[in-house]
DNA sequence: GTTTCAATCCCCGAATTCGGGGATTTTTTT
DNA sequence: AAAAAAATCCCCGAATTCGGGGATTGAAAC
């Protein structure tokens, strides 16, 4: 059976060492490479030609993230397991965004890296409770303003909707009026009643709930 | 130590039985419930108020992913485990945005259904390895279509984007003073120089395009 | 057949925004 | 040390927006 073969990124050397220590009880695995930083990782990388790469966050020079994304580039079939501390939200969904296959935290990982390493190969992501959850969390959110929003109905009057898409596309009212072919005051009696109708009372506002709540 | 309650709902009968049985052999465990369809699982949910829902997706009547969402807006605290035999990725994330926040295939579970409520019970989010590669995957693909909006650079100090925010919010110069803590006058500096960095000329030219060009 | 509503137009006065100056202080860059 | 940029503050005058009235017409709803 082919071997499944591991580089490390992380600037911590004692780091480093026991990973590599913990990867030697598993026979199967074999260490492809070991780097201190990410600054040439594409060249390390075609060179030690490994099927998955553990990257940590934190590191001198380049950040891990930034790694990842040059590396999913240039070597796509390369699988990357992030392994770090840090769990705040932007890091997390960079790295998975750059293209990271797995997102596992550093605390308590040393029985469990194995088990997370093999699930990789085999096709999985292995993710931390609190990342898998995160992801979730986010996913929904995404859904939920990228998705339908029809359930707000203001009952605009067509020709109500006609200033406001003017009014959102950065017109004055005089200009309005010019391109609707109606008079100042009558985009001035339609403003006012969108702004009651929407609960808003400036410009700044109506354009801000039309683009959020794509009324036009 | 406060029992976990756990509620079922799947159509098989002896899937049922034997999860219960199942949930038996963990004494913090607590079947809350066990029902054969969905139809009228707000009530039933709201009379043995679980901590956690074990939710299958075929079912008479109306389906899993349906429920969840009706759940998810009725009792949004009740943490919902999806568990089934299909991974078709409309399945899969259909469910999750309905509000699912873990989804384990029911091939494998047997003896990891335990661990997974648990994992559940504390935050996580319990997924199947294949499951949980289709949601990186998933976010990835959303990342690349959302994202190519960036090379747009304006170079706005950031006490610009501030005021640029407040302004987005709808907040009159006035307001953005008083919340930035700056006199009125500033205000208006800053709102000049953003104006000419972004090629505007009105409050909502600037709200528009700061949303379109997702500068804030 | 009256009422309701959309669409059009008008006036006044107050508040806000905008353009075009200028100035000082602090921070950053060079 | 000098130059550039960021952040702060001020004034004037003009343009625009806003709130609160009102009015007319025609079409749709009751």
């Amino acid at each position: 059976m082919m071997p499944i073969r591991i580089a490390i990124f992380d600037d911590n050397n004692s780091i480093r060492d026991s990973i590599a220590m913990l990867l030697q009880t598993e026979k199967e695995f074999e260490l492809a490479g070991s780097f201190a930083h990410v600054l040439d990782c594409v060249d390390d990388l075609k060179t030690c030609k490994p099927d998955i790469v553990l990257m940590d966050i934190e590191m001198p020079g380049m950040n891990g993230i930034e790694a990842v994304r040059l590396i999913k580039q240039a070597l796509p079939d390369i699988q990357i397991l992030m392994q770090t501390v840090f769990e705040d939200d932007d890091r997390v969904f960079d790295s998975i965004c750059a293209g990271a296959s797995g997102y596992i935290l550093k605390n308590q990982l040393n029985s469990r890296l194995i088990h997370f390493i093999k699930e990789l190969k085999l096709g999985g992501s292995p993710m931390s409770p609190s990342i898998a959850r995160k992801v979730l969390t986010k996913m929904q959110e995404i859904s939920a303003v990228l998705k339908p929003e029809a359930d707000n109905d203001y009952k605009l009057s067509s020709r109500e909707k006609d200033v406001l898409t003017c009014i959102v596309n950065g017109l004055s009212h005089k200009m309005i009026a010019d391109e609707l072919n109606i008079s100042y005051e009558t985009v001035r009696s339609h403003v006012k009643k969108i702004y009651e109708k929407l609960h808003v009372v400036s410009i700044s506002q109506a354009v801000f709930k039309a683009l959020k709540e794509k009324l036009v």
